[in-house]
DNA sequence: ACCTGAACACCGTTCAAGT
DNA sequence: ACCTGAACACCGTTCAAGT
């Protein structure tokens, strides 16, 4: 009696719908993501995705949850270094694939328990690392705050690959008029050299991000010589 | 004859329409800021904004440029560090007030004067503080990413103040129930310390420059010994 | 020539009418 | 009880009609 839908259109089910959002946010951007473009994409009436999420802002809390998902937890089996590099490389790599995301990874009034999980366990991993809880918090913060405005300084420009760049440098250096050319002479020539070599967002990434580590190895209270939390010191932290 | 109009409402100009438009996207974000809403602020009719601006977009430009117009240009006169320094504080100054501005600052595809000023003025400084282009690529994307990130982040997160942040996090601990506290121990205990002793986001904002700057610091070549742009490194700069 | 009201093609969401 | 079409209060922008 209960035969199985075989038809390419299965039922709908909150994950079906926030997994169509995503998808729909990855190609057209979250301008392009609405009720009702989201819903005929579904097959549905828009009235029929209210019944699986509250609102759009639902809908997102959800969206967002699934890009949490797919960030790597740090574990401190690898040493804080490497774990904070991977997890920052792996957050990075998520807000690749969903551009929409960036600056709404934190912003949500109810987290997911993908969220949660991440961050509890960067808070683990830093803390049995031996660093103090307020060392902690800024060790996250200045992660936190690189790896995100690097994604939203990318998604931001106007160009892709590292060859797309210089070509895009080299084109708008071209179509410089004179009269600008001599007002920005300094903003010309970094431009100038970056149309000539190109310019890697990868590398760039990773650039920033050993030396935000460097800073952060510094900041560890005993690293020198314990490696677990030492008391705090006597004039507190300031 | 053309006797000066002594009324509250002084006709329309570009200059003012962006004026009205950035007032109304302060008070009540990008999201209020609509084309008809702003007419009506102004008291006109909804079309006659375009006689003064081409599009959204186009008002937009002129919203973000008045903002670069408020950030302090850097001076080599003061030293990369200091000049560093004070442009982050002064960058971060500007998307506090205007917090819909923070992803839109490097996004405009027709940069403004003010925009375009501001850029010159921090590629000047770097190379004359010695940095090689490709290094003052570094430092600017480090610096630019740092600044941006932790200002979506302030702007994302639920809370204002020191004492309003300790106050929520309080609130939502006591609000966590035991089961979820279970599942996430370490980001309780971290939470738990912010309730306890606040969250000061300016200075935790400073804690994190001065990190980067200590970064950037390890990154300048030659930063020992000379003080002007020294001749590049044999194997190139990787 | 200038200005502007109505219209067009959208939006998220409410609500009442239909099955 | 469930589903959904019409409606409401918006949006940016076009365009033709009015002065």
């Amino acid at each position: 009696m209960s035969s199985e839908p075989v038809t390419s259109r299965p039922t709908l089910s909150t994950a079906r719908v926030i997994e169509a959002a995503v998808a729909l946010a990855d190609r057209e951007g979250l301008d392009g993501l609405s009720m009702r473009e989201l819903a005929q994409r579904l097959g549905v009436v828009p009235m029929a995705l209210y019944k699986h999420v509250a609102n759009k802002d639902d809908l997102l809390d959800g969206m967002v949850d699934t890009v949490w998902a797919e960030v790597e937890a740090p574990s401190s089996d690898l040493g804080w270094r490497e774990a904070m590099r991977r997890r920052s490389i792996s957050l990075r790599s998520a807000l690749l694939r969903h551009r929409w995301a960036v600056g709404m990874m934190e912003s949500r009034m109810r987290p997911g328990p993908a969220n949660l999980s991440r961050h509890d366990a960067m808070m683990g991993c830093l803390r049995r690392s031996g660093f103090s809880f307020r060392t902690t918090v800024h060790v996250t913060s200045v992660l936190d705050a690189y790896v995100y405005g690097f994604a939203l300084q990318q998604k931001t420009l106007p160009f892709g690959t590292p060859e797309e760049s210089g070509e895009t440098a080299a084109r708008k250096l071209e179509a410089t008029p004179p009269e600008l050319a001599a007002m920005y002479p300094h903003l010309l020539e970094v431009v100038a050299e970056l149309a000539r070599a190109g310019y890697d967002y990868d590398a760039e990434f990773l650039t920033g991000l050993e030396l935000v580590l460097d800073g952060i190895e510094q900041l560890r209270p005993g690293w020198a010589t314990a490696d677990r939390a030492p008391r705090p010191p006597i004039g507190g932290h300031g």
